[in-house]
DNA sequence: ATCGATAGGTAGCATGGCTAGGCATGGCAC
DNA sequence: GTGCCATGCCTAGCCATGCTACCTATCGAT
């Protein structure tokens, strides 16, 4: 499949694209992971050992709710949501995700001064 | 001037960022920092206390070679230079860069699958 | 004389992701 | 029927890295 997987993403991304992907869908952890690969078409991908301590954590922050449930396929899971304060900091998140790409993006370019 | 300069990058990036800069020139530490808020428009600024330690990490991983010399104003700096291996790392840093930029782009635009 | 800009540095901390494990269940192939 | 893989959750402990907050020194302009 893919060249190199390469796993390890930057410090500070793995917030973002949790919130982010909640912002679409209440999902349980598993899935969050899935969803991730899925939707970077496989560019990212997600340990479990990076997934549910950063899942806790963002919990603790009130950014994320969590109920266990059913999946469809009929088993327990721990299902996340995101809070209006998860809104909040997903959009505060976007923000200096867009800055810090451009900036890189112009330094990238070679643009001087 | 910017509306909310915002110090800090994400982890991962200065490296990049250095290697970068000093693959057009080289330059002193100082000038460093200067150059990436030049070149970033000031959407990114590198504060000395995270600068300094990283440019000592990267000699220390032969990516850098530093030599004192005098600025244009007759002061002593140590100027840095990139080495065979740091043009090495640059190409490497460039397409981590690129694959996670891409990668979190394609989640932020909601892609699915 | 003093202050800001230039130039270099350190100590100590906090964050946060990774590796490497463990546990349990369900479904499918053999 | 049993063994294995995928699903699903979790933790301990390490380590890399950037940050804050300091310190030092020189130079030019006020």
């Amino acid at each position: 499949m893919a060249p190199t997987p390469k796993s390890d993403l930057l410090q500070g991304t793995l917030d973002l694209l949790i919130l982010k992907t909640l912002s679409l869908d209440a999902l349980h952890g598993y899935a969050i992971a899935q969803r991730i690969a899925a939707s970077s078409r496989a560019l990212l991908q997600v340990p479990q050992g990076s997934l549910y301590p950063a899942l806790h954590r963002l919990e603790n922050k009130g950014w994320l709710a969590a109920e266990w449930d059913q999946t469809e396929t009929g088993r327990e899971a721990k299902f996340y949501t995101l809070t209006r304060k998860g809104r909040l900091q997903l959009e505060l998140e976007v923000a200096d995700w867009k800055r810090l790409s451009e900036g890189i993006g112009l330094i990238l370019a070679g643009a001087e001064e």
